[in-house]
DNA sequence: GGCCAGGTTCGCT
DNA sequence: AGCGAACATGGC
């Protein structure tokens, strides 16, 4: 087993444990994607080689700087070099955040969201095949649940490396899901339906049919007809990823309950808001809606958003922006 | 135990 | 086109 390290220079500002978790929280914690508190995991496919690559901060806030340790059985400086872009793609490094934060501390529903996590970037999936797939296993049902099917899947059907006496898994590839069939998904407790999903969209990842990480060249419009084409995937999904895998900064699953619900809290006096009704507001926010979404996602699950509305500060702030 | 969860499809009007 | 039901596992 080989070792390499490096280090990487984040976009400042740049919250290393803001974003880390919020790469684990709801989406990605499984086998393949873990983070202690410290140290942010992923065993990545490279090339076709598995290695893991292991994170922690060095740095701070407006001066972040990562070290970036590679482990692999056979590293060459191509490898650890694409292992290391890999990474810094997983953990949002080179984005800029000020021009949505220019926008956001205009915003008076934004700026108590935003100024308590400053620095937290939008972390991505390692391919839009594994964002696609957690995608569909994570719809309608609880976030709980979904990190179970998750765990299950990769357990089951990634690829296993073994280091420091330690099992890494990787995402499972689309041909083990195919030879898994829809029998070894039901078999991991997956819904006959989303079974089938999967199963369906493996299966044309695996036959060239479907070239999901070819969407990385389509516009927003394009990338969301096409996915919304596919069995299983609908606008919410779409949405989803074009801000979970393919890192576009205006992606918002305006039906989501959770969102809804959301900013109903902050703006409608806890009434969860309708699609159309934040449809509206995400016009507001163009072309930032994935940030906002993924703060307000991140503000929910640090108990900020819970602070915030005990002050109830603007909470009435949906009729004053319907009459402006 | 019943209801619901960070949706989508399918089958009815 | 618009609406309701079915899907199915776990948690509260």
């Amino acid at each position: 087993m080989e070792q390499a390290s490096v280090t990487l220079t984040p976009v400042p500002p740049y919250d290393f444990n803001l974003t880390a978790l919020s790469a684990v929280h709801f989406r990605d914690q499984h086998a393949a994607n873990r983070f202690d508190g410290a140290v942010f995991c992923r065993l990545l496919d490279v090339r076709g080689e598995l290695c893991l690559a292991r994170a922690r901060s060095l740095g701070t806030l407006d001066s972040p700087q990562l070290e970036i340790v590679i482990t692999g059985p056979y590293l060459d400086d191509a490898t650890v070099a694409a292992a290391k872009q890999r990474l810094a793609w997983i953990l949002d490094a080179e984005s800029d955040l000020s021009p949505f934060y220019v926008i956001a501390l205009q915003d008076p529903v934004l700026v108590p969201i935003v100024s308590g996590l400053r620095g937290l970037h939008l972390p991505h999936t390692a391919s839009v095949f594994e964002a696609l797939v957690l995608a569909i296993l994570g719809q309608q049902i609880s976030s709980h649940i979904a990190y179970l099917l998750r765990t299950r899947l990769t357990e089951t059907f990634g690829a296993p490396m073994k280091i420091d006496g330690v099992t890494y898994r990787a995402f499972p590839h689309p041909e083990a899901l195919v030879a898994a069939g829809t029998e070894g998904l039901r078999a991991i407790r997956f819904s006959a339906r989303k079974s089938e999903y999967i199963i369906d969209i493996s299966a044309a990842v695996a036959s060239g049919k479907l070239e999901p990480e070819g969407l990385h060249h389509q516009p927003d419009e394009e990338v969301i007809r096409i996915l919304t084409g596919i069995r299983g995937v609908g606008l919410w999904t779409a949405n989803w990823l074009l801000i979970s895998s393919l890192g576009r900064s205006n992606g918002f699953p305006s039906g989501d309950l959770a969102l809804l619900r959301t900013l109903g809290t902050l703006v409608n006096k806890g009434k969860p808001l309708q699609p159309e009704e934040a449809v509206q507001f995400s016009g507001h926010w163009s072309p930032f809606c994935s940030y906002v979404t993924a703060y307000l996602f991140a503000a929910v699950r640090s108990g900020r958003l819970a602070e915030l509305t005990s002050n109830q500060a603007s909470s009435d702030s949906l009729t004053a922006r319907k009459a402006g």
